[in-house]
DNA sequence: GCCTGGTGCATACC
DNA sequence: ACTGGTATGCACCAGGC
């Protein structure tokens, strides 16, 4: 009994690809039967529904396609209709699970390159079943589900019939349509790649660094060779530097290199290590304000450096004309940085290129504080390829001539200058603030601006990791108006106190820290996420913290939003919310760690100066004039502070 | 008992 | 077929006093 539906599709595919799904009596691969089998064709945009006894023409439709792909097809379907008598031999498998992240070692391979809606779709997934990613890319999502008991039979009437053709037509359509999705999604990386490569749809299933590595061994001429993965030596990175002050308000910019590891690439010819055309002496080496390791050409530019040059190019051409493949391209020039520095893609890897990759930017970006500093600049903060600075001046253009100057400086120290290589000014800002530890210290890679176009900025702040607490997200939204209005972000703690309170009077629950965990097996250690997965399981939990209620936590415990439910307002734990959530927005806030220790110096001061009293009234000199202390309070305080943080 | 430092894990920045 | 380092925060745990 064959069913036959006619579909429509909205991409064409040069190739012959049929989607399918199928319905089985159970869930393991080695014992199961297929019972149902459904498919969608690119080749005449049918749909197609099979019965298990109709198994030649099952192969038949298979063998008529080149491309076979499916959900989870690959560790499912196709062993459980391999050991029920299926070929698929020879066929290009897509398994779209598998493009978006893998099970086995459960790494993200393509879901956090999607974005949907400006946010990144490994973060929009609680997990990855099918119909959850329907739901959030918006495809066309059957609801309710079907009694697998159906499928414990060989027959079924008109009424079962229809309701299993139902259920698998959605299901194909389903998976039909996210392929498509993909499809659309990845062709524009597509054309980068090797003929083979292309028609093996590497373009859209490849991790992004093997899709770097295949990119460039194609348009270099290189090998593509494969190395045993190895644990190898780690090199240092980029520069981070302390925040020079908490709070600056006046004119700001953050001015960013433009692309700075593909230039430092090109610029320093840094694949060009083993070039024939010159000896090693007569390589470059480095000079005073580059001290690299390696030695690289400078008679030509390398292979791979020709490539990335032409890429770049490339991408600033299809930047400007807001053409879809400049993304595939951003993706290529980003990650051969990262591919250099892992052993697996043999014929990229080389630690001294990557690690003077990174010194080339380190220098560089020191370099450009050096001289922003000496131009009578207030220095803010950097990482890596940026440097945030007041323009105490208020003159954009002085600004852009210490840029070029810069610029011009650095071009004269390298084998290979670029004209491409340039400095941006990547925001315009009129607050930033800084924030600090539990040793007072201002902390890299968290901060906060508002731009000069009255936009608040966040960076890596705790109120926006995903394990924040809705509370502290409400407070802050009712916050953000009344901190672009002000330009700032300080309020009184009872204000916020009222604020918190007000919301968790309603709803006590919110004070929930979200976790995301793994399957117990994976944990080495009684660590959170292993508790948290043995008492609730795999997946993503809201769990609440607090003080009495829950089978997970050891000092802090917590429980699930529903056993929350008996707690009252004292007993949650609310140091989160508190010392690193919203403290942020609190006036002259101290980390409880540091204002105890003070205490504690305080108190020792005290004890000291007690004794030191004690001791003089004691002794002969109580009648002297040589009465008091050598150092003051604060003096002492201070060392006794320094002394504890060493 | 309290504090400290090391470690594993998760997540952000570049 | 598997991109890198830098950094913070949380909780656990061992070891010192």
């Amino acid at each position: 009994m064959k069913y036959k539906k006619k579909g429509v599709s909205n991409i064409s595919i040069g190739d012959s690809v049929l989607i399918f799904d199928i319905e089985t009596d159970g869930l393991n691969t080695e014992t199961s039967l297929m019972k149902w089998f459904g498919a969608f064709s690119f080749k005449d945009n049918n749909y197609y529904f099979y019965t298990h006894d109709e198994k030649d023409q099952i192969q038949t439709l298979i063998d008529a396609h080149k491309v076979v792909v499916g959900y989870n097809s690959r560790d499912f379907d196709i062993p459980i209709m391999e050991n029920n008598g299926y070929n698929f031999e020879y066929k290009i498998r897509i398994d779209l699970m598998r493009v978006l992240f893998d099970p086995l070692t459960r790494r993200s391979v393509r879901e956090n390159i999607i974005k949907v809606n400006g946010k990144v779709l490994k973060d929009l997934l609680p997990n990855h079943k099918l119909k959850t990613l329907g739901e959030v890319l918006s495809l066309s999502v059957q609801k309710g589900d079907i009694d697998y008991k159906i499928f414990y039979k060989d027959e079924w009437d008109e009424k079962e019939t229809s309701e299993i053709l139902k259920y698998l037509y959605y299901d194909v359509r389903l998976t039909k349509e996210l392929f498509e999705y993909f499809y659309k999604e990845f062709l524009p990386m597509k054309e980068f790649m090797s003929q083979s490569d292309q028609r093996k749809y590497n373009w859209f299933r490849t991790s992004t660094g093997s899709y770097t590595y295949k990119v460039i061994c194609h348009k270099a001429g290189i090998e593509e060779e494969y190395a045993e993965k190895s644990k190898y030596k780690k090199y240092e990175g980029g520069f981070v530097s302390k925040p020079e002050i908490e709070v600056c308000k006046g004119k700001i910019y953050c001015l960013d290199f433009s692309s700075a590891y593909p230039h430092s690439f090109l610029m320093g010819n840094l694949y060009a290590h083993s070039c024939k055309c010159c000896k090693d002496d007569e390589k470059w080496h480095g000079n005073d304000m580059f001290k690299v390791n390696g030695k690289y050409c400078k008679k030509k530019p390398g292979k791979i450096e020709e490539v990335i040059k032409k890429l770049y190019l490339l991408r600033s051409e299809y930047k400007k004309n807001k053409d879809p493949r400049e993304y595939a391209l951003k993706v290529i020039l980003n990650t051969l940085y990262g591919i250099s520095g892992a052993n697996i893609f043999k014929n990229v890897y080389s630690l001294t290129t990557a690690a003077d990759c990174t010194l080339i930017a380190r220098t560089m970006i020191k370099f450009a504080r050096k001289k922003f500093e000496q131009a009578g600049y207030q220095l803010i903060y950097t990482d890596t390829d940026s440097v945030f600075l007041k323009d105490v001046y208020d003159d954009k253009g002085r600004i852009m001539k210490v840029r070029d100057e810069i610029i011009k400086e650095i071009g004269l120290s390298v084998p290979f200058p670029q004209e491409t290589f340039s400095m941006g000014i990547d925001a315009e800002i009129k607050a930033i603030w800084f924030f600090r530890d539990y040793n007072d210290e201002l902390k890299k890679k968290n901060y906060l601006y508002i731009t000069s176009d009255d936009k608040v900025k966040i960076k890596g702040l705790p109120i926006i990791k995903s394990d924040c607490s809705k509370v502290s997200r409400k407070v802050m939204n009712q916050l953000s108006n009344e901190i672009i209005r002000r330009s700032d972000i300080k309020f009184p703690e009872n204000y916020i106190k009222d604020i918190v309170y007000n919301i968790l009077k309603d709803d006590i629950t919110l004070v929930a820290n979200f976790y995301k965990v793994k399957d117990l097996s994976q944990y080495k250690s009684n660590c959170i996420q292993a508790q948290i997965s043995k008492e609730y399981g795999a997946g993503e939990h809201w769990l609440v913290p607090n003080k009495i209620k829950g089978n997970v936590g050891k000092s802090k415990k917590y429980c699930t939003v529903i056993e929350a439910a008996e707690l009252d307002l004292e007993d949650l734990d609310l140091k989160k919310v508190w010392d690193t959530e919203l403290c942020i927005f609190i006036d002259d806030w101290k980390h409880p760690l540091f204002t105890r220790r003070m205490e504690r110096a305080e108190e020792k001061y005290q004890k000291k100066r007690e004794q030191e009293l004690q001791k003089f009234f004691d002794s002969d000199l109580f009648d002297s004039e040589s009465v008091g202390f050598d150092i003051s309070n604060e003096e002492y305080l201070k060392n006794e502070i320094e002394l504890e943080m060493e």
